[in-house]
RNA sequence: GGGUUGGUAGCUCAGUGGUAGAGCAUCGGCCUUUUAAGCCGUUGGUCGUGGGUUCGAUCCCCACCCAACCCA
């Protein structure tokens, strides 16, 4: 009841004043554009388009009331082209460059178009800014040099609409280097405006399923993916000029293999079978050097059925090349030299430095606020005894720390300051926080928890470090200098040295009781699986210097080629930086029997699950080779600093909206 | 799968058990070299969805949807 009295007193004199306008213009449009455009099928739509504008928000109204407004003037706002002589064409931001350098003059004439992305209106005088993928140009229009007309037009431009200049270079009173406009054309009118100006876009489901609006407002963003293109191009130039085949392979196949992973499945009608979305691309090309082609790579999706998260998007994109006559030694140079060309040249740096992207200041509130709220719980529930205990504890100097940590934070004025007292909060809460679910866990503790407290403590201690999380990226990753390592001694470096000379049981126990990864070791694990869980829980993620992980034990690796050297290993490596495997490397398996062995193991008896026409290649002999492969969305990441997948994947996957 | 945080105007964000707020954007007015232009005025909301409690819910409770992060 209430709402119909209050629509009916404000919606009539707007839906009036609004009906008045439209119905205007669309007149106007009819008369403008007789003939099949304007024919009675139209009117259906049009007539829908109106009940829907009226119940749509007003901005888009508006612009579409311009928009009728410009036909009933004439102007198409939507015309095939920007008619132009071809050498005044000229980028918005190369216009600027090329000024600058002198190579364009004062006065001389120009032609560019772009999406305005601001408006200073002056009276009978206007700036907006022209965009385009080159940069920003300011466009200086006067109401004498265009005429009335124009100017009433240019006047009513909006932001995000699409244009075209004529005019000429000059530099404003303040410096600025412009373009005197002395015509312009509507090129493409938008019916929706544009994200905030200053602010971009920060909501992050819309900048995944709208990418468009982050790469309009967020210039960071459409920096970055420039960069991922320009990572590919060298990429292939890189493999080009070393004599290499690109080719591609199928992404559809009926037997996926190259690696362990859930596929997605597919149906083809007129064949009446299924297939499957590759899950790697390997088979494929190994085939290929069988066939003679002794260089081979390929670029290309691949799509593995899995969790989504920062690390993961089910389809993701893949780089395999194959060297006959090369092993993994050569490929690990390989790896090497690519890598340090495509960020020379790309970045123009071996020194990548990784910073947030999340803003300082609210962070620092978030976790202010947070961290009195684990104060408050502490105080709070500080009764007699146990908690004098806690009180008097290493908790509370933590949590003190911590809140001594952001609040230097949030008054320091440079982000580096602000970041390191931040990691050292993280630091601390995390220590905080896991002493505290240690003395949980522990009912020998001298601490006797309140089973309550403690898990709601640590709760809150989660939560902000979670919060704490956004600050605490900064590092820096030199890639003039490439270790290798063997895999052992890396393992004992943080399992300790004895490691390997103790049983399989006490491996156990000490994994899951002084490691803490009980979490991650189930109770059917082979040892070799307890040791790859310390490598891959502990060992991984700390590896954010390049580093080449070698000689890893067979059992890890059932597929690869044992060294000679030392027949416990295989000859394969993993190339790790920023903490996460970007790629492995092999001397390719070419003995057909030793291969079909290791295969049908994998397939477990289902012989459906043997690419037998695999096998026959490798039984018509392949030279013996070297392979890699690249995650190319985790080497971007690591190049460009991301610390999300989804931030250098254009259109990353999200649960589709209902 | 579990947990934490979030979803309020086109955008960025405040906020409260009782008529919904700011800045920018929009629209109107003044201003012919501004640049986060300025000044004056104006418009704009199913407060994620669905239930419940209540005289009254955007707020409290429950469920669900979507997202980010952490853990598994």
């Amino acid at each position: 009841m209430p709402v119909v009295p209050a629509t009916s007193d404000r919606a009539p004199p707007l839906a009036v004043v609004r009906r008045g306008v439209l119905h205007c213009a669309s007149g106007a449009m009819r008369a403008y554009f007789p003939g099949p455009l304007g024919g009675p099928e139209k009117t259906p739509s049009r007539t829908h388009t109106h009940t829907h504008m009226d119940d749509t928000n007003s901005l888009i109204e508006q612009r579409k009331a311009k928009l009728a407004a410009l036909r009933a003037k004439g102007i198409n706002p939507y015309p095939n082209r920007f008619e132009r002589k071809p050498e005044e064409i000229i980028g918005c931001g190369a216009a600027r460059e090329k000024f600058e350098k002198g190579e364009i003059t004062e006065g001389q004439a120009v032609a560019l178009a772009g999406r305005i992305s601001a408006h200073r209106d002056m009276g009978k005088s206007q700036f907006i800014d022209l965009k385009d993928v080159t940069g920003r140009v300011q466009v200086y229009a006067q109401k004498q040099a265009l005429g009335d007309e124009q100017f009433e037009v240019f006047s009513h431009l909006d932001l995000a609409d699409f244009i075209g200049v004529k005019g000429t270079m000059f530099r404003t009173r303040a410096g600025e280097i412009s373009v005197k406009a002395e015509s312009f054309t509507v090129l493409a009118k938008a019916l929706r405006p544009p994200p905030d100006k200053w602010d971009g876009l920060a909501d992050t489901e819309v900048r995944y399923r709208q990418r468009y609006l982050d790469l309009i407002a967020n210039d960071e963003v459409k920096q970055t993916f420039l960069k991922r293109s320009a990572i590919l191009r060298e990429i292939r130039a890189f493999f080009h000029e070393r004599g290499y085949v690109e080719v591609e392979t199928p992404m559809m196949q009926a037997i996926p293999g190259g690696a362990a992973a859930q596929p997605f499945k597919t149906h083809h009608n007129a064949l009446g079978c299924e297939f499957f979305l590759r899950i790697a691309l390997e088979l494929y090309l190994k085939r290929l050097l069988v066939g003679g082609v002794d260089k081979v790579f390929e670029i290309g999706r691949n799509f593995r059925n899995e969790g989504l998260s920062r690390k993961h998007n089910p389809e993701f994109t893949m780089l395999e090349a194959y060297e006959a006559y090369g092993d993994y030694e050569t490929m690990m140079e390989t790896v090497e030299n690519l890598v340090k060309r495509v960020a020379q040249n790309v970045l123009g740096t071996l020194v990548v430095r990784h910073e947030r992207r999340a803003e300082t200041g609210h962070a620092i509130a978030d976790a202010r606020s947070a961290l009195a709220e684990v104060s408050g719980i502490l105080l709070c529930s500080g009764g007699e005894g146990s908690f004098g205990a806690l009180l008097e504890g290493r908790v509370k100097e933590l949590v003190g720390a911590a809140r001594d940590a952001v609040d230097a934070a949030s008054v320091a004025l440079g982000k580096e300051a602000a970041n390191e007292v931040a990691q050292q909060a993280h630091a601390a809460l995390g220590e905080a926080l896991a002493r505290l679910r240690t003395d949980a866990d522990n009912p020998q503790s001298p601490v006797s928890w309140l089973p309550e407290n403690a898990s709601q403590i640590a709760q809150r201690l989660q939560s902000v470090l979670d919060r704490l999380q956004p600050l605490t990226v900064a590092k820096t990753i030199d890639l003039t200098c490439w270790r290798r390592a063997r895999y052992k001694d890396l393992v004992r470096e943080k399992a300790g040295a004895d490691w390997f000379d103790i049983t399989p049981a006490e491996r156990r126990r000490r994994a899951i009781e002084d490691l803490k990864l009980s979490g991650d070791i189930a109770d059917g694990y082979e040892d070799f699986e307890v040791t790859g869980a310390v490598f891959e829980k502990l060992v991984e993620p700390t590896l954010i210097q390049p580093t080449f992980v070698t000689h890893l034990p067979k059992e890890l690796v059932p597929l690869a080629k044992l060294s000679p050297e030392d027949p416990t290993t295989v000859e394969v490596f993993e190339c790790c930086i920023n903490g996460q495997e970007i790629s492995p490397g092999y001397t390719e398996q070419n003995d057909p029997i030793a291969q079909r062995e290791s295969l049908e193991h994998q397939a477990g008896g289902e012989h459906q699950k043997l690419d037998e026409d695999f096998l026959t290649a490798l039984e018509h002999g392949m030279p013996p080779a070297g392979g890699i492969g690249i995650g190319i969305d985790r080497l971007c990441m690591m190049l460009l600093g991301q610390e999300s997948i989804r931030d250098v994947i254009l259109f990353p996957q999200l649960k589709p909206k209902s």
